[in-house]
RNA sequence: GGACGCAUAGCUCAGCUGGAUAGAGCAACGGCCUUCUAAGCCGUAGGUCUCAGGUUCGAAUCCUGAUGCGUUCACCA
């Protein structure tokens, strides 16, 4: 890397001409930013203490010893304590011409030494059809997946599907009651919304016997527990617990609706996972492992015969593990399912994508793993992201003020329709191909729309004004590589010799594209280190706009220069690929033609 | 109440381990298609980086406090 280089002349230079070694926090080299001559930027002022002189002659100085001892600087000028050094573009060309051929630049292979990453995502409960919170849930993990993968780790996604619980049991006793003998055939609809309307239906009906019970007198608490509803789904969940066959038949039944839904869901984002777990098949361990705890006194019982685990002395609370009729919690089967990946993959890292909201429950789950004697629970890391919310505040599924993932991307996909008639782009395409044209375009827009945000922020999103496909959007990008592709296949065609010569004359925007291929691997390598597609995303906004000024203002297919043109088309070849190749890491596909 | 998170232009967001005059997009206004795709390019306007202290040669960035918003502390998931 150029910086490693330059720094280590640096300190070369500061030994040399005052006698002294650099600490890390003096050594500071940094691009220089636009508005001034120069790629690389020394900060002379950690040095002045060194040099004990102003920091101009400082400069200066260095300037002079890097001029003549690094091969790479060709130029420098100082501004205040700014010491700005300009890089051959023999550098430049000699880099661009050595990954001309590579179709993977920027990525980084993976080994035997390869970190083993388990990256668990969607973790969706099979009670009712996802929404937009879940669409960010997928498309962080999927990202942030092939992020790791393409830093060079070892990665597997994985899914635990909630399938068991109170929640599930809830939509099992509506469908019961008043179901009707209703399924996906003789409705006509998608399983998951078949059986999300009964879970809506479930907590309408609860809540008129709780308001009931509390119009004759009993305290809203007690009546919360006391609706007779609600005691069916308990004592439905026993039953499930016991194997109970009638309430199992049910249960498969209901759950084979919802996943054949999910998996159109899926398919329609473009998600996909290595291993799925299922709850109902590892919370067995997690209350095995809990109980086992129990008899070494890790865990307490209770009198009631619940079982739980004192945090006070970690900072947190007392949390309760299994319920005193011996049903589990949540957290129960996450116990399980994490020991069960350990002993499935033996990992060094696992990602958790799971929202923000439970970050208590995460701080309490690496606790209680690591009570359980487990070391490897040090390596759980949540990546906790914000919320989606409307302008009117969160979404509640219960409440309806949901917007579902199923709607949304079929709203995408005839906006984009409706843009692409409009501006007549698709016009010479086959019916078959515009309608993959406008689904890529349409899922371009929505994927960017909430990739582009910081992972831990929370995103607004306003149903009125429809997502943008003009401006820092993934069309935009997606147009880029589109226009890019067409030149490219105009040369071919035109049989012009695309054969770089390193001795070509470049302008400053040619130089600076060249340096944004070359940070394409630093790039990954920090959204990697911080879980965060949303530096992928911004990273490729700016690659498209510097380039579409690039295309704007310079002649590329008709420049008279053949070696100049050769240049030019080996780098918008270049910079497509790079696009392609970025905006593959955020799970979008891009056109060849738009 | 305790814990955690967030606060940057009218709106939506960037701003890397502290560095030069805080940047984009949208919306508004004004230009650019007989020339490689105008889903594009150029320009104008828009800011007390919530507030108050502190550390530093230097703070949107780090520390402390305040204010506002959000989340969480369930025999919910």
């Amino acid at each position: 890397m150029i910086v490693k280089i330059l720094e280590n002349k640096l300190s070369e230079c500061i030994k040399s001409l005052y006698g002294a070694e650099l600490t890390q926090g003096q050594n500071q080299i940094q691009e220089t930013k636009k508005e001034f001559e120069g790629d690389y930027t020394v900060m002379v002022f950690p040095l002045v203490k060194i040099s004990k002189k102003l920091p101009e002659q400082t400069a200066e100085e260095i300037g002079h010893y890097l001029l003549e001892n690094a091969a790479e600087v060709i130029k420098f000028n100082v501004v205040k304590g700014f010491l700005n050094l300009s890089i051959s573009p023999e550098f430049w060309l000699k880099y661009l011409k050595s990954e001309e051929k590579n179709e993977n630049t920027g990525f980084c292979a993976s080994s035997e030494q390869s970190r083993v990453i388990l990256v668990e995502y969607s973790s969706p409960n099979t009670n009712k059809p996802l929404h937009l919170g879940h669409i960010r849930n997928n498309l962080l993990g999927y990202s942030v997946a092939g992020i790791l993968a393409a830093a060079g780790h070892k990665v597997y996604k994985t899914n635990i599907v909630n399938d068991r619980g109170i929640h599930i049991c809830k939509s099992m006793l509506a469908w019961q009651k008043w179901g009707n003998g209703a399924n996906p055939e003789n409705t006509g609809k998608k399983g998951d919304h078949l059986v999300g309307e009964f879970y809506v239906l479930f907590d309408k009906e609860y809540k008129k016997q709780v308001a009931a019970l509390k119009a004759s007198g009993i305290e809203e608490e007690n009546a919360k527990k006391e609706a007779p509803l609600l005691q069916e789904a308990q004592e439905m969940l026993r039953q499930w617990e016991n194997n109970q066959p009638e309430i199992r038949n049910l249960w498969s039944m209901m759950n084979a609706w919802v996943y054949k839904g999910f998996d159109e869901t899926y398919r329609k984002m473009g998600v996909d996972f290595d291993k799925i777990y299922y709850e109902s098949e590892t919370f067995m361990q997690g209350k095995e492992e809990i109980l086992q705890a129990v008899e070494k006194n890790i865990f307490q019982q209770k009198e009631d015969s619940s079982v739980w685990v004192d945090l006070t002395a970690d900072g947190l609370d007392e949390k309760i593990l299994l319920r005193s009729d011996g049903t589990s919690v949540y957290i129960t089967q996450d116990i399980g399912t994490a020991i069960l990946r350990q002993q499935d993959f033996a990992f060094d890292d696992h990602v958790y994508v799971v929202g923000n909201e439970q970050d208590y429950h995460f701080k309490v789950l690496k606790v209680v793993l690591q009570k359980l004697g487990y070391t490897w629970a040090d390596s759980i890391y949540h990546l906790s992201y914000g919320m989606v919310e409307l302008p009117e505040g969160k979404m509640k599924s219960r409440e309806g003020t949901v917007v579902d993932a199923d709607n949304l991307i079929d709203e995408m996909v005839q906006t984009a329709t409706a843009m692409s008639k409009e501006l007549g782009k698709l016009d010479e395409m086959t019916t078959e191909e515009s309608t993959k044209t406008n689904y890529m375009i349409a899922m371009g827009a929505l994927k960017y729309f909430i990739l582009k945000v910081d992972p831990k922020k929370t995103i607004l999103f306003n149903p009125k004004e429809s997502i943008d496909f003009n401006g820092n959007t993934g069309p935009f990008i997606q147009y880029t590589h589109a226009r890019i592709r067409s030149l490219l296949k105009k040369a071919v065609e035109q049989n012009i010799n695309i054969e770089l010569d390193t001795n070509t004359e470049i302008t400053e925007k040619e130089k600076s594209l060249i340096k944004n291929i070359y940070n394409f691997a630093s790039v990954i390598e920090e959204a990697a280190k911080r879980h965060s597609p949303a530096l992928l995303a911004n990273y490729c906004y700016e690659m498209a706009k510097e380039y579409n000024q690039f295309y704007h203002d310079i002649k590329i297919l008709t420049e008279e220069n053949e070696e100049k043109r050769a240049f030019r088309l080996v780098l918008s070849e270049k910079v497509a690929q790079v696009l392609k190749n970025a905006f593959n890491l955020l799970g979008i596909d891009v056109p060849e033609r738009m």
